[in-house]
DNA sequence: CTGTTAGCGCCTTCAG
DNA sequence: CTGAAGGCGCTAACAG
C-alpha cells in the first residue's frame, strides 16, 4: 500500500500538501493538485483510514449495536441505518449485542474503542446507569427502542403500551373473552410494557386478567410453540391468542395445527411487529406494524445532524405503533 | 479516555511495560503486572484499538460484505460468521454491497483501509478480474457463493447447478409438463446456473424448454409476483411453477391467489434456499436447501486458521444442495 | 525482567 | 499557497 510520502515524493511536494489535496480543504493550486492526484492514481494511492482516524480523531463512521444480526426484525432495522448513513459517505460498524449484558458492554466498548464518531444503540440488557454513565463519556450515543427519562432526547422508541392495548381491544372487540397471552422476557422493557397494553385493554372490557393465560416466551419463534402448547393444556377453551411479536405467533401457529384447531375459525391470533413474512404465513396475520425502518432512519440522521454537521436539531423520539388487520382475527359475535 | 501514558505514570513503569501486560506477551513479573492492572482500573483504561491496530498492523477483525443487511438470507450468514470469530475474540466489520460493481468496491476498499485482518465477501458484481487483482494484495479473504477458478481453493459455494436440477426433477416427478420458471437477475452467475440446472432436468425429460415460460426475475418478492402474473398471461395452462429463490416464489403465491389459483392443488410452487420462513407461508413452500449459515462458518473459520493461526488447512469449498420437501407441490401423474 | 527509542500513516498548527 | 515539525496511542526491536 502506497503511502502519503510516497505520493509526496512522486509528486514533489510536502506531505502536508497532499493530505490538503485528499481532504480538499485548505487552497492548494489547481497546478499542484493535479500533480499530487496523478501521483496517487499512478500509486494507486489509497488513504489508511485507520491512521487517519489516530491522526484526525474521526472515522467517518458509526457504530451499530443490535441484539441479533439475523431475524426479521433487526435486517429493515441496519438497513435503514446504512442507507442513510453511507449517503452521506459515512459508514457503519456492526456489531450484536445478544440481549446479553455483558456482550452488549464489550460490542460497545469494541466500538469505542474503534473511534466510532457516535454510536446507534439497540440494547436491552445492560443498566440504564451503565448507560447514563456512557453519556458522560466523549462519544454520543441514540438508543433504539429504549426509554432512558435522563437520556429522553436520545431514545427513539415506540409506544409500547399503546401497542399491546391496540392488539388486545381488536380481539375483544371481535368478541373475545377467553384470551391467552404469550409475552416476551419480562425482564425486557417492552415485553413488559405490551403485556401492561393487554392487561389495560382488558380492564376496559372489564375481564380480569389471569395468571394461567400468560406465557412468557423468549420473543423467537420455538416458544411460541411450546407457549401455545402449554396454554392450550390448562384452557382448552380459549378462541384467542396474543402474542408480544409475529415470530412467536407464527411458532403457536404451528403448535395450533398440531392440536387439530383450525385457523383462524377456532382461533384468533395477532403478532406485534408487522414483520415483513406475516403477510404470507396462514391465515396472514394481524398484527401491529412497529416502523422500525424508520426509527432506524431517525437514529442516522441524529448522527449526521448532531455529530457531523454540529446543528443540534430535535428529532422525533416518539413514534405510534398501528393495527394492521389482515385475515388472523376472527370475529365471533 | 486514559492512555496507556498515564497508566505507565500511576503504575511507576514504562509504556513498553503496560503494553506487555495487555498483550500477556513477554515476561513480567507478577508485581508489577499487579501494579499494572491496578493502574488500568483506577483510570478506567480502555486500550484504543485504533492505535494498535496502526502500531501492530494487525486490528483483530474481519470485514465482511454482504449485499444486503436485510432479508432472509444474509441474516443467517451474517450471524454465523459473527458467531464463530467472536469466540475467538474476533470482530467482524460488515458492509453492503447492494449487488452493484461500484459499491461493491468501495465496502471493499473501506474494509482494507480499515485495516481488516481478512475479508469474507459476498461480491456480485465485481468482475472476477478486479478480484483476482485483488488476491495479489496483502489482505487475504474468502469468497461466499462466487466461483473463480483460479481462486479455487478460497471459494465456498453451493452446486447451484444441481440444486436447479433437483429443484425441476422433483417437479417433472411429480408428474407436471407444463413447467413455468422464474430466474433471477441473469447476469448473476448463481442465477444463470440455477436456470441451467433447471434445463437440464427439463432436457433428461425429453421436455423442451420454451423462452415464453421464462420470467427473468431479480430474486425479490416483487419479481415474483410481477413473474407470476406474466407468465400466467401468456400460459394459463401451466401446473407448475419453479422459483430461482423463495423470496420469489411467495410472491408468485400472491399473485396466484388473486387469479383465483388454489393452491397447491391447482398450482405446485418450489422455491430455493430454504430460508427459515418457507415452513409458514402457505401451503408450507417446498425448496431446496442452501446452508448459508454453515458456509459462512466455514469462511469464519478459514479466516481463523489461515490468518490468525497461520496454519493452512484446506477447507470444504463445495456445498451440497438438498431437496426439502413441504406441501407447495402436489403429483398429479 | 524492564526501559529507550523509533516508527505505524496521517493531520494540523505554525511559519514562511 | 506550501513546507516543517510535532503528535494521535500504541507496538516492537534493541539494549541493559
Amino acid at each position: 500500500m502506497a503511502t502519503i510520502y510516497e505520493v509526496s515524493k512522486l509528486a514533489g511536494v510536502s506531505l502536508a500538501t497532499v493530505s490538503r489535496v485528499m481532504n480538499n480543504n485548505a487552497n492548494v493550486s489547481d497546478a499542484t493538485r493535479k500533480k499530487v492526484t496523478l501521483a496517487m492514481e499512478e500509486l494507486g494511492y489509497r488513504p489508511n483510514s485507520i491512521a487517519q482516524s489516530l491522526a484526525s480523531n474521526c472515522s467517518n463512521s458509526a457504530g451499530l449495536l443490535v441484539s441479533e444480526l439475523k431475524g426479521p426484525f433487526y435486517g429493515p432495522m441496519m438497513s435503514g441505518i446504512e442507507n442513510t448513513l453511507r449517503k452521506q459517505g459515512k459508514h457503519v460498524i456492526i456489531t450484536a449485542g445478544h440481549s446479553d449484558a455483558e456482550r452488549e458492554q464489550q460490542g460497545i466498548e469494541f466500538l469505542i474503542s474503534r473511534n466510532c464518531d457516535a454510536l446507534i444503540l439497540h440494547v436491552e440488557a445492560v443498566s440504564d446507569e451503565y448507560l447514563i454513565k456512557l453519556s458522560k463519556g466523549k462519544t454520543p450515543f441514540v438508543l433504539l427502542n429504549r426509554h432512558i427519562p435522563e437520556l429522553a432526547d436520545r431514545c427513539i422508541i415506540l409506544d409500547n403500551i399503546k401497542g399491546g392495548y391496540l392488539a388486545t381491544k381488536y380481539i375483544l372487540e371481535s368478541g373475545h373473552k377467553n384470551i391467552a397471552y404469550i409475552s416476551g422476557p419480562l425482564w425486557k422493557k417492552d415485553a413488559q410494557e405490551r403485556l401492561n397494553g393487554h392487561k389495560q385493554a382488558l380492564a376496559e372490557h372489564d375481564i380480569e386478567f389471569d395468571e394461567n393465560s400468560l406465557y412468557e416466551g423468549d420473543f423467537i419463534e420455538d416458544s411460541g410453540y411450546e407457549g401455545f402448547t402449554a396454554l392450550y393444556k390448562k384452557n382448552p377453551a380459549i378462541t384467542a391468542l396474543v402474542c408480544a411479536n409475529d415470530e412467536m405467533a407464527t411458532g403457536a401457529m404451528v403448535s395450533a395445527r398440531e392440536h387439530g384447531i383450525e385457523l383462524p375459525a377456532q382461533l384468533s391470533i395477532i403478532g406485534y411487529d408487522n414483520v415483513f413474512f406475516t403477510r404470507h404465513v396462514y391465515p396472514p396475520l394481524s398484527t401491529i406494524n412497529y416502523p422500525i425502518d424508520e426509527m432506524g432512519k431517525v437514529a442516522a440522521q441524529w448522527v449526521l445532524s448532531h455529530v457531523y454537521q454540529k446543528s443540534v436539531q430535535p428529532i422525533q423520539t416518539l413514534f405510534q405503533p398501528e393495527l394492521v388487520i389482515r385475515q388472523s382475527v376472527v370475529n365471533i359475535t
